[in-house]
DNA sequence: GCGATATAGTTCGCAAAGAAACAATTACCG
DNA sequence: CGGTAATTGTTTCTTTGCGAACTATATCGC
């Protein structure tokens, strides 16, 4: 994608509209990149195991939670991701032997979700891999550097959670 | 989503594992958290002229040019998004008004896109609104750690960019 | 207790995006 | 030149994901 091309762009349009904040474009333009290849370096490295970065969410859900099982709608709250979907993840995980379906005893709507033993092994031997490709990724950075941004991203992180909801049609009725 | 469930989720899995690289795996995670909301709240904002993310940075590709014409491959390679896509995205935009499609003498096999006059009244009417969205979300932030987070971003892309590809099926044959 | 309302999971249909195959054209090289 | 390889845009098919409708339960007001 070419990082200097981008910041040529933003500075092209920079000098067509002065009041431009270059800082907050570059900002965020920079995260959602970011993000794009976090997930396709994951993905790769995913693809070996037939998964991909949504399923290994969910099962990165269930392996997390303390009690071993998870719903699948509180998965998919988690991860933005609609109940629909979880739906479709889950087949595929059961079909493939990661994941289980268990009925809930306290509530007969709901469905509880838990990895197979063997699921568990295989992740224990896939999770440093996983961290090792984060690592690689954060290791340009010097050390120093990386507390700061931990503390910024999460500023914006929680910031951004408590932003209010963007009114429809605001600009046209000013 | 909830900042604080998954900070526990990672503190839980840390328990079990101690060779987890919690500020890894928490910046990473926060990086792509970040870009879902801003897509998200980009998406809110432009659902109203009709657009998406992706025809909005479609037309910012073409906007932020100067020679004011691009070629779908090349807006598809600066998106990483396929010139499949680009061909669909293309479609809708000259067919809603914002774009035209003009033959390109040099080369018979490409095709120049470049903004109907409408097209970019309208979006200077817009990218005021855009970058008051990215200011709204990077507001939480004291500015004085704008300067190191734009500094650690551009750090962190430009290394991840000269990354060797991830070996198909590595930590099989180890 | 019972009716209205809310919630969990599922199914169906649709939007967004990539992969592969294809035709037309261009570039490379011998 | 002439032929092979690469590139451009498109079409088609598949994957991934969401929204709305549906059923079965659960919860809350009375």
């Amino acid at each position: 994608m070419h990082l200097p091309h981008f910041e040529d762009r933003i500075h092209a349009v920079c000098e067509r509209h002065p009041g431009l904040p270059r800082q907050a474009v570059v900002v965020t333009r920079m995260i959602r990149f970011l993000s794009g290849a976090i997930d396709a370096r994951l993905s790769q490295l995913l693809t070996g195991e037939g998964l991909n970065c949504s399923s290994w969410s969910v099962l990165m859900m269930i392996y997390s939670d303390r009690t071993g099982t998870v719903r699948p709608s509180s998965i998919g709250q988690a991860l933005s991701q609609s109940r629909a979907h979880m739906t479709r993840l889950a087949d595929e995980l059961v079909a493939s032997g990661w994941v289980e379906r268990l009925p809930d005893a306290a509530d007969r709507r709901a469905v509880a979700l838990r990895l197979s033993s063997e699921a568990r092994q295989r992740m224990q031997l896939l999770l440093p891999r996983v961290w090792a490709l984060y690592e690689e990724m954060l290791g340009g950075l010097e050390p120093a550097s990386l507390d700061p941004l931990e503390a910024s991203l999460r500023t914006l992180l929680s910031h951004i959670e408590q932003l209010p909801p963007i009114e429809a049609g605001s600009g046209r009725q000013a």
